[in-house]
DNA sequence: AGCCAGTCTCGGA
DNA sequence: TCCGAGACTGGCT
């Protein structure tokens, strides 16, 4: 059995997010659904001090990125269940200040796989926390869009806010 | 075995 | 210069 994930929503100037996390920390963020689910709480859950204290950081990380500053500060975030190899990847991403990118073949030297540039891909697709680990400041050879799991509008749109010319 | 959010090379518009 | 095709790649299901 997974943990019990809690769900929260954060409510930024692009939609409602949802946040989920575990007893060990935020463990996904999701992009706000398109159709407006509004979906009944059947009964509200009880979320304990420690979840709502780390969506607060969530919310005002959230807020920060989607403007395209810094985040000073995350909560802890659960990437259990998830490779070395993903985890090496989002490392990285996270030491990526906003408005620098790297090209998928130099997150690969990053992380000492210099030929494992499709994995790259592969892990980005699969990041959780879509915004908060900046998959979206990852870019094809060349400078090129290459693709977004959350839709290259949203990638277009971020990188912009940073000052990324695309 | 097959699928990629890649990259490189080479050939033709 | 700008594509498309093909070869090659490494991690994941």
């Amino acid at each position: 059995m997974s943990p019990a994930l809690f769900r929260l929503p954060a409510e930024t100037v692009d939609g409602i997010f949802t946040a989920g996390y575990t007893d060990q920390g935020l463990a996904e963020l999701n992009w706000p659904s398109v159709s407006r689910a509004p979906s009944r709480p059947a009964q509200k859950p009880v979320f304990t001090a420690q979840v709502r204290s780390w969506h607060r950081l969530t919310e005002s990380a959230l807020k920060a990125a989607l403007a395209g500053r810094g985040v000073r500060q995350l909560p802890p975030l659960d990437w259990t269940g998830a490779t070395e190899f993903q985890k090496a990847v989002w490392r990285v991403l996270l030491k990526l200040a906003p408005g620098r990118t790297r090209s998928y073949g130099e997150v690969a030297v990053a992380i000492g796989r210099p030929r494992a540039v499709r994995a790259v891909g592969g892990a980005c697709g699969a990041n959780p926390i879509p915004v908060l680990v900046p998959c979206h400041r990852v870019l094809a050879a060349g400078r090129k869009m290459g693709g977004f799991s959350g839709g290259l509008e949203w990638k277009r749109r971020l990188l912009a806010r940073e000052g990324v010319p695309v």
